[in-house]
DNA sequence: CTGAAAGCGCTAACAA
DNA sequence: TTGTTAGCGCTTTCAG
């Protein structure tokens, strides 16, 4: 049973030549039938597999596809790595995972290690994408694309839905609600792009309703439940109650109505908290939040989709895929009276 | 850049024979200083890695280590995750993830798929363990070590929380706590073992306090949400209201609690409720939830040092390693007036 | 349709 | 200390 058995053995078990035995596992020529169902026969007898690692050193084919996260605990990625397994394990391909902790050194080695595990794709899921990389892997010549809401600027091959439409979308919302004061929690890790974006996108709607800036009600956090807690914490003990707070993302979301309960105000009576994202923790939570709906499974498969494409030589239509968000309205977010 | 450059090619440009190279990638024999710097110099310049792949085909050594999980997503197997993929990167081991969404078939396919890739070694965590696929590694001889609540009754390397033990405390916890009628919610898939053991520690608490066995208290629901959702929601809808609900899984205690606020009820002062795991989200959801916490973390590294130490033939001391479990008091469980 | 042989990139004896 | 050489298990020409 232990597998030391190789196509050599086959072959003299079935006393046949190796590249006939070849020839039938990978049906890549005709054998006759009935040398075939002998060798057929021999393998299930002894229970042989082929040897992926001599199999790939010579068709240069390791089935692999590395997939660059920045924390898979994280549930926003958790619920794109759904949608990229799914699909690799459809085109048999297995995924090497490779976690960040979003520090870009780590980045930079995921990226070859990967390209040293001979991995034949890459897609890359990042809070920021950093040019230094885009182009490293540009002249690696390595298929990828890229999940992230900052991605849009190079070009490389990128999935994604629309932060400034989204955010200006989701502060509308909360102003037709009848909300002023809304709180704009932040969720980016220091990234300017991204941030610029979505205060963009906020700024925008504020503007629409002539409501001016209020530094205040801005707060720079980050993904994390602690994150949301923190940012929020702070500004309330800072005399600063707002009627609504926006929280680029699910649990830093949950972390600020905490925060918000903790400090003795309600959620959504006396403040509406909305979030962005829906994770599957944004329907679990009571009162089930207010958020942005992302088609987190999706985005994962139709990266996976892209580098498979692109591994095939296939054309690509587009390299840019956007895919739809919209607002999830439940119970986080009321009519402020 | 690409990465064409091989042994060959670094040979040639330091003037080296290969296997001199070789000797100073590894380190592995004595090579002069001034030769050892010229062939550095060229590796540096040409970007050169080592294809792990013929070097995996001669030395029989992979660097990869399969880990089989029921479902990535579900936070128990997460946070486990997080424990064996930090030591894995420690000791230089690559992880191969297969998931068998619990189903027996897929599992054994999983097996294979990951002696095919030729993993060294393999963790597997599982809700239920298969003595047939226990044999069948065993057989395969291939080193392994499991993390289940089940895996006590096999000759395998195990390590697990003493389930019986915990669900007892539990209860007596729930029964100090002036509840009686204590609703026991299992999340454990029609596995037998594992819903007999579990019985069995709720049973002797009620036992001992003289409170005979009431059938309708019990449910055997899913390790989700929505399972814990459903066995609540019925068992409330058939009229059974308890004082105090324990559902062994905390996302599914999750969901029991919000099953029990759409029945008008509150938590925790009508019905107080206990999970099992204390994964993240028992600390974020409100009220924080009572439950018997596991080291997670800690399960997933040891699991995982077990078959390191397995794959160097190292000697270990125990084959069933049982870590601590405590009762973490938060705010799902009051005393009952 | 089948076999012999070359070679993928590397390591590990074995000589020198 | 270094180079030569024989494989690791497999696919793939190239002859037959």
């Amino acid at each position: 049973m232990k597998s030391n058995i190789t196509i050599k053995d086959v072959a003299k078990k079935a006393g046949v030549s190796i590249s006939t035995v070849s020839r039938v596992i990978n049906d890549s020529k005709p054998v006759t039938d009935e040398v075939k169902q002998k060798v057929l026969d021999v393998i299930k007898e002894t229970g042989y597999i082929p040897n992926p690692l001599a199999r790939s050193l010579v068709t240069k084919k390791s089935q692999l596809i590395g997939v660059i996260v920045p924390e898979v605990s994280d549930s926003f990625v958790n619920e794109i790595l759904n949608g990229v397994e799914e699909i690799a394990k459809m085109y048999d391909y297995e995924i090497l995972l490779a976690n960040t902790y979003s520090d870009k050194e780590q980045e930079l080695k995921s990226i070859n290690l990967l390209r040293a595990k001979q991995v034949e794709g890459i897609v890359m899921i990042s809070w920021i994408v950093e040019e230094e990389h885009v182009e490293y892997m540009q002249k690696c010549g390595i298929p990828a694309s890229y999940i992230s809401k900052t991605a849009r600027d190079y070009d490389i091959y990128t999935v994604s839905t629309s932060n400034v439409d989204a955010t200006y979308d989701m502060t509308k919302y909360l102003l037709d609600k009848g909300h002023e004061k809304i709180a704009f929690v932040m969720t980016s890790q220091d990234d300017t792009i991204l941030e610029r974006e979505r205060l963009a996108g906020y700024e925008k709607a504020l503007t629409e309703r002539n409501i001016s800036l209020d530094e205040n009600l801005i707060k720079h956090g980050t993904t994390t439940y602690e994150g949301g807690y923190n940012s929020m914490k702070e500004m309330l003990d800072q005399g600063v109650v707002p009627h609504a707070a926006f929280v680029t993302g699910d649990e830093a979301a949950i972390g600020a109505i905490n925060a918000i309960c903790d400090s003795g105000y309600r959620v959504p009576e006396d403040i509406s908290v909305a979030g962005f994202n829906d994770v599957k923790i944004a329907k679990m939570y009571r009162p089930k939040l207010t958020t942005v709906h992302q088609p987190l499974y999706d985005m994962g498969a139709v990266a996976i989709r892209m580098v498979i494409k692109m591994i095939n030589k296939e054309i690509l239509e587009d390299k840019k895929i956007e895919l739809p968000y919209r607002i999830e309205e439940r119970e986080s977010v009321i009519e402020r009276r």
